[in-house]
DNA sequence: AAAAAATGTGAGCTATAACTTATATTGTAG
DNA sequence: CTACAATATAAGTTATAGCTCACATTTTTT
């Protein structure tokens, strides 16, 4: 089922300078969505916030759901990175220890751009999924079957969907709504003692 | 701090004939979110829909906001309503078989209506909560104020907060993008599993 | 240095959608 | 029956946002 609005760039930036047009553009998008949000980030106001002529922008982007994708795939990236690096940490470390660090590990993953974050969940149309969203699925698969002798799962899939879906509502919430939550660390207590009885269970 | 635009309607319908206009408009925009999503449904469409036209439409609402929160006001009512009466006939079944059932009626709330509960929750910029959701998270607070027996609870709010968010965004989640995971009721043992455990843990 | 490729510009086109308003029709109260 | 309130109509206004295009400038290639 093919798309009905190409999202790749139009033009490949070659040359430093337009690698700098395209850099420039998507901080500007960042800025205003976390800024003001979605509803006056304007390809026009973009482009002008960048420094950039509208006709500069549409070289690189055939539309504004292309600029939307690419920013969201920025910031997933780097949130991505941050669990990345933690699992691979930890991979020698006890269950217990482990799921701590990764829950450690969202919470500060959200944290770099709360506000950008909620912005692109909640307020851009249908961005499908990113690719570094996709990798932090695996990731968590991952997670699970290195440690298959420490957990009971029945189903693989259902377990990694209800990590997934667990941790990152549950942090998304608290980052945005309820920042009182996380002083002393009491969310990320109270989340690794649910989702560790929920893992180590007996079958 | 007051809003900026109102949502309230402008003129409360009095006789039978406009009430019938304000509920074919409601029905209608919740027809069109539901089969085209946010991004089509503009007022004109939407009166046009509901056989109405577009002056009749803001006799009653003072923009498409007001609409959009009165197509949600009364769908989450309805969810809510199967939730509370759920949450009574359980009052004095214990903790595990009450907290089945409740995870149960969430599962049958969103299943009323799951495409419009998707696009209102993702599509529709900002709504905000509405009075039926205020009452979800009162009747879950009675939910655990009733069974302190039964479960160890230290903090009561953040309690309240991991067992809404759960299971709204599990629940959500599955009949969204996983209803295998529905099938032979999976999910919801899993779920029951996690949050009693959650909440019947030792201090 | 000249030709070609890459990049940049911004006025303006086009489309659409939210909302107004002047007017017409229907219902109700005295 | 009549006057007034309630309700309904839809053409038209206004504003804005996405996007194009004809042309200019800069960089690279030969």
């Amino acid at each position: 089922m093919p798309r009905k609005t190409r999202v790749t760039p139009r033009k490949l930036p070659k040359q430093d300078r337009s690698k700098m047009t395209v850099d420039a553009i998507l901080t500007a998008a960042a800025h205003i969505l976390t800024e003001d949000g979605y509803d006056t980030a304007s390809t026009n106001r973009i482009a002008e916030r960048a420094g950039v002529s509208i006709g500069s922008l549409y070289q690189y982007f055939p539309n504004k759901e292309a600029i939307m994708t690419a920013v969201k795939e920025r910031h997933v990236d780097e949130m991505a990175e941050i669990v990345e690096s933690t699992v691979n940490q930890t991979a020698q470390q006890p269950l217990k220890v482990a799921l701590h660090e990764l829950i450690k590990a969202c919470v500060a993953a959200h944290l770099i751009a709360p506000t950008l974050h909620q912005v692109l969940n909640e307020q851009v149309p249908r961005l499908n999924q990113s690719s570094a969203e996709a990798k932090i699925t695996l990731l968590l698969r991952e997670f699970l079957v290195q440690r298959h002798d420490q957990i009971q799962v029945q189903n693989l899939e259902l377990s990694v969907f209800i990590l997934e879906r667990t941790i990152e509502s549950l942090v998304h919430a608290a980052v945005i709504d309820h920042p009182e939550f996380l002083q002393e660390s009491q969310l990320e207590e109270e989340m690794t003692r649910v989702l560790l009885s929920f893992l180590s269970r007996q079958a």
